[in-house]
DNA sequence: CACTTTATGATAGATTTCAGTCATAATTGA
DNA sequence: TCAATTATGACTGAAATCTATCATAAAGTG
């Protein structure tokens, strides 16, 4: 019978010159990185191909891993702006994170001075802060760049060499500049705390951070409880040389003491009590569950 | 007979205490942050409520402008590190920009420190870098973000305030901090060129800037054609004060001839002739699809 | 208590997208 | 020149998603 199939395809007269496919693929990679997300009739569209081409070159790009596809688009997975590393590093006790960020953002008056270190802590810091009337300090470029579009805040960037895993500026440049700066309060994350000090993982960080305590009137923890009784790389400074910790309720009493003792002002944030933990909010759906229909045993969504 | 719809829905009985809707949605909001992107079943499944809950959260949250949506999902667009406004306003020009960049980084060995200003010239340039072997000077925050990855450039930021609506560093810090730094080249963009000489549109900028020129062994500006017989708010340095100019080919030959007479270094970018640019490509499958059954009349063989 | 309002889940039909298949054209190679 | 290969577009049926609507339950109202 009749061929279902068009005798003249629409596209392959049009295009003149057949495009390098490699070309093309570029082309497209370019497009996506402007746009950071398309959908496949977009981008047809624009390079003026079939949808069952871009499909075959998104295959292409998504090996190579520069793309990554959904269900009714494609994202740009190339080197960008995107922190992906930091994002994903932020998963682990994220909620107690954010509790103890949120305690600590109740330290801090408007108006103020504040500096800001690096890590996944104060960066939830830094989000509770964004559109508050501050002066912010940093050396963190995920906490710059929560600000780039703030009016009310004013932020300082305190340069220098890149740690390029952690996000934070440090040496030689980053010190000098903090000794030309006074700040009311300095937020700093820690890797580890024993009864011999805070530790961090870095040495030039470190060296860096303290440069921070000195220019700060009021030293600022913040740190969750697993970090109490590890230790790092690199000594910061002596649990005395602060003045407050904030941490959540995980927390030892035998550790709550020994800060004390150590005339160190401890906040503790409320986490488990105070408000249900993921966890704990799905064991009690069950619970209720189980009391109504009898219906037992949901492992865990 | 019988309805069609269940006595018992799932869910509402499950739930336990009834979840209040405000909460609800600030967590699908912070769960949306976290992953920038998902899909409604994973939000579905992650808040223990149904489809329909979230489509309805969605279209609150997207008219208050934190969340927009596509087929298949979600985007989280509130305040974070995406500079969406620098990503648009990269539009314009783009196709000029870089070749405009493609030129420059040929005028760069490896090995070399170079220094990068900001803008979106500057920085199609800062992405051609990614990957080289160099050491790296700016004073433009999202070019740091290109090179938080990459092991092989060594970035140093230039750090100070914050200019937010153009995401670089400027004042006394970045001036202070440039003051004990030498590269080898320093790549300047600049808002408009007139025979006076070079101009941007913030003072503060320009201090910064000449801050720049006074640190570099060769000044090089990037500016594409449409920039020259433009002046802007404050003046940056005369024409003779740079070593070299890299522009695209829609320059005049009446300034060509004058910045050629000013001892500037004139690097041409090809550009319309060599390459399609947008439009013109597109008035090309046009006219070929209005000629379709005859496919005579290909303007490019 | 009856009634209304609000919030939610389920469902159906339309729409969109996907994966795979096949026909045509361009390219290659002898 | 002619066959083989490659690249592409069109198409189809399946799967996913969207919009809109309806039923149920909770909360508010008199």
């Amino acid at each position: 019978m009749d061929s279902n199939y068009p005798i003249f395809p629409d596209r392959l007269l049009l295009t003149g010159i057949q495009m390098a496919a490699d070309e093309r693929r570029a082309d497209l990679l370019e497009e996506l990185r402007r746009r950071s997300f398309a959908t496949l009739p977009d981008l047809a569209l624009e390079l003026g191909v079939s949808e069952s081409t871009i499909r075959r070159d998104l295959d292409f790009l998504e090996t190579s891993g520069t793309a990554k596809r959904t269900h009714g688009g494609v994202f740009y997975t190339g080197p960008s702006p995107t922190l992906q590393h930091f994002e994903l590093r932020q998963n682990q006790h994220w909620r107690q994170k954010r509790q103890i960020a949120e305690a600590a953002s109740q330290l801090i008056q408007d108006g103020e001075t504040v500096l800001l270190d690096g890590g996944s802590t104060t960066y939830e810091l830094a989000r509770l802060l964004v559109g508050r009337p501050l002066q912010m300090v940093t050396n963190s470029l995920p906490v710059a760049n929560l600000f780039t579009s703030s009016d009310s805040t004013d932020l300082v960037l305190i340069g220098g060499y890149l740690h390029g895993r952690t996000g934070v500026f440090v040496g030689p440049f980053a010190n000098q500049m903090l000794r030309n700066l006074k700040v009311q309060r300095a937020f700093l994350s820690v890797a580890g705390a024993t009864e011999k000090g805070f530790y961090n993982s870095n040495l030039l960080l470190v060296e860096t951070e303290r440069q921070m305590m000195a220019s700060a009137d009021e030293v600022i923890i913040l740190a969750d409880s697993t970090k109490f009784g590890r230790s790092s790389l690199s000594r910061l400074a002596e649990l005395d040389s602060v003045h407050t910790v904030v941490l959540d309720d995980g927390i030892d009493d035998s550790w709550r003491a020994r800060l004390s003792k150590a005339g160190v002002h401890v906040v503790i944030a409320p986490c488990s009590s105070s408000e249900l933990t993921d966890s704990e909010s799905k064991e009690n759906n069950e619970s209720a569950d189980a009391s109504l229909q009898t219906s037992t045993s949901h492992t865990v969504s």
